[in-house]
DNA sequence: ACTTGACTTAGAGCGCGCTCCAACTCCCAG
DNA sequence: CTGGGAGTTGGAGCGCGCTCTAAGTCAAGT
């Protein structure tokens, strides 16, 4: 699988996919074929999915790497993985309540513009 | 009220809260005393306030700056200005939405290391 | 008189997450 | 042989939202 299919298929462009590469996200950099064009596994493909999951979810890439360092060290670290990855369903759950209680004062706003239009009329 | 005294209250830093009004965020640029330093009235923090909070949900700076600008144009521009939040309101809701969906394979993958923790002992 | 501290300005710098550029290689079709 | 297209690299640039610096003013306290 080339670098563009891979682009296509997990939404990043491959400007993006290098940078990941780059930050040390990738379990292990991709092999190159004779040309020296990276060829990707589904494995590959999985992998990055998971991190578009991550990441739309709000994980810092700083996260996101370690999270990858420690699914390479292997499975003694199911422990720290589980611990990382509570500590960003905290994050996510606060963020989301802290949006709903944000979402009041819009809704409020909005309601309190409507009665006015409705006034003037 | 001075700038310390506003961020203080609103718990945004002095340097932020100029930064705001060079954005063009205030209503109006807040009057200065004899000695030149900004005086904020109580309507002030108030409406800073209001911009935190909108700021706390994601809204850019550009979006909060036309904002500002439709409050000042005064009463006729109130359809706008809902318009404007009802935007704001939908993004925000499908932010949550995203996040609640992207949670799920968070939660998903806590529970597989749960389990692997628990099949090692 | 001098220090301290709170403020002022214009403008520089920063952290994050990309995003793009320049210069290159390689391969294939016409 | 030429052109086009897809990939490679190191490193620069960008947009956002601050955040800070430098150099200065002013007022009060000792």
């Amino acid at each position: 699988m080339t670098i563009a299919q891979v682009a296509q298929r997990t939404g990043l462009t491959a400007h993006t996919l290098r940078y990941y590469e780059r930050a040390g996200l990738m379990l292990e950099p991709p092999p190159r074929g004779d040309n020296g064009h990276r060829r990707y596994t589904e494995r590959d493909t999985e992998w990055i999915s998971l991190l578009t999951r991550l990441r739309a979810s709000g994980m810092p890439i700083a996260a996101m790497r370690r999270y990858a360092e420690l699914v390479r060290r292997g499975q003694d670290t199911y422990v720290a993985r589980k611990e990382l990855l509570e500590a960003h369903r905290a994050d996510v759950i606060a963020k989301i309540e802290q949006l709903r209680s944000d979402l009041e004062i819009v809704d409020y706003k909005i309601d309190l513009y409507s009665r006015r239009i409705m006034g003037e009329q």
